[in-house]
DNA sequence: ACCTGAACACCGTTCAAGT
DNA sequence: ACCTGAACACCGTTCAAGT
């Protein structure tokens, strides 16, 4: 857009990560973001501290985007069971939409500023919750720990290319789920 | 080492492995790991055709290093639930042995250049056949992809600072493997 | 208040020249 | 055959100067 385009950090971040999965991280300079947004370099550094901060408003934004999308799923009606695989699709399904910002934002291994960690535990409790119906209360963060590490790795693997093999990568992920699910329930 | 220093692909791979494990993989620049073989850095081009190679091969030398790692317990003896666990806690321990190499390894979403696929498949169907003892021959490749996604998944999940909220992470790793598995064993 | 031109140190890469 | 000096385009960052 040819517009006045005033700078703001949210459509710096927006720009970022359309950047980055349209060409990969490693392609992404601060150059060639601010050549997008119609602006010279230096203007970025009125909003971002530096490169590294950018990325990490990227990474936040990327996760906040992941609660938002998990939200509707979490709240819907339904089996504790049946729940837990829409939130899991849904989850997989938004790892798929942004496959390479999705990666970055959980490979950080330096996370010093990360997401507020109330807001993470709001979003992440009623996860737990559901879980607890299956495996009793006193099991429950561990086995909501397990199947978060279930639909991340799932994720993870696919994305980097690491089940060539062929075969049915939808049913093999609602499979391994439904498996996880099955070997947590407490014998009534 | 004060000495001639002949330099080698495997010299190179070894110490930029050190280097970015000690350092991070945004510290790692041709310039340094030159410097750090003695050596200026246009001799590393002889060995290697851009840094982008030479992080490809890090990845390789990683996942080869860990199927060498795992190879032990994927042999020994026991049931076949007592012989995955001991994979999966091998395996575990090789990620926390090389937390960032692992993880770069894993995360590479380009994978042009993989390990050789004959390879992979030689170090994997070991760990098929045994997964194939508790869910059948049938479902063993989906029940492998969910086993290395729950495996692969919680080391990247802690490692990347994820598991906050306390608790014994060794026991909801090897609580959630075991529920995977008996989850997915057939009805005897 | 917000943006830019000019400059800096550093990075990855090439290649002709040295031994 | 293997290594290096010199040079290149590009990168992230700073800051005084423009409006």
């Amino acid at each position: 857009m040819p517009f006045p385009s005033k700078l703001s950090l949210e459509s710096i971040v927006d720009t970022a990560i359309d950047l980055i999965e349209a060409e990969g991280v490693e392609k992404l300079s601060v150059n060639v973001l601010a050549q997008r947004l119609s602006v010279k370099t230096p203007s970025l550094y009125r909003y971002v501290k530096s490169k590294t901060e950018l990325l990490q408003a990227v990474n936040a934004e990327t996760i906040y985007a992941l609660f938002r999308h998990i939200g509707p799923p979490l709240q819907a009606p339904g089996t504790a069971e049946a729940r837990i695989i829409r939130v899991a699709q849904a989850y997989r399904a938004f790892a798929h939409s942004r496959p390479i910002t999705y990666g970055l934002a959980f490979t950080n291994t330096i996370p010093e500023l990360y997401p507020d960690a109330d807001e993470t535990e709001n979003a992440v409790l009623p996860f737990q919750a559901l879980m607890a119906e299956i495996s009793g209360e006193a099991d429950s963060l561990a086995a909501l720990r397990g199947l978060q590490a279930l639909i991340h790795g799932f994720a993870m693997l696919e994305l980097a290319g690491q089940f060539q093999r062929g075969g049915d990568l939808n049913a093999a992920f609602n499979d391994s789920v439904r498996a996880y699910i099955r070997g947590w329930r407490t014998p009534e």
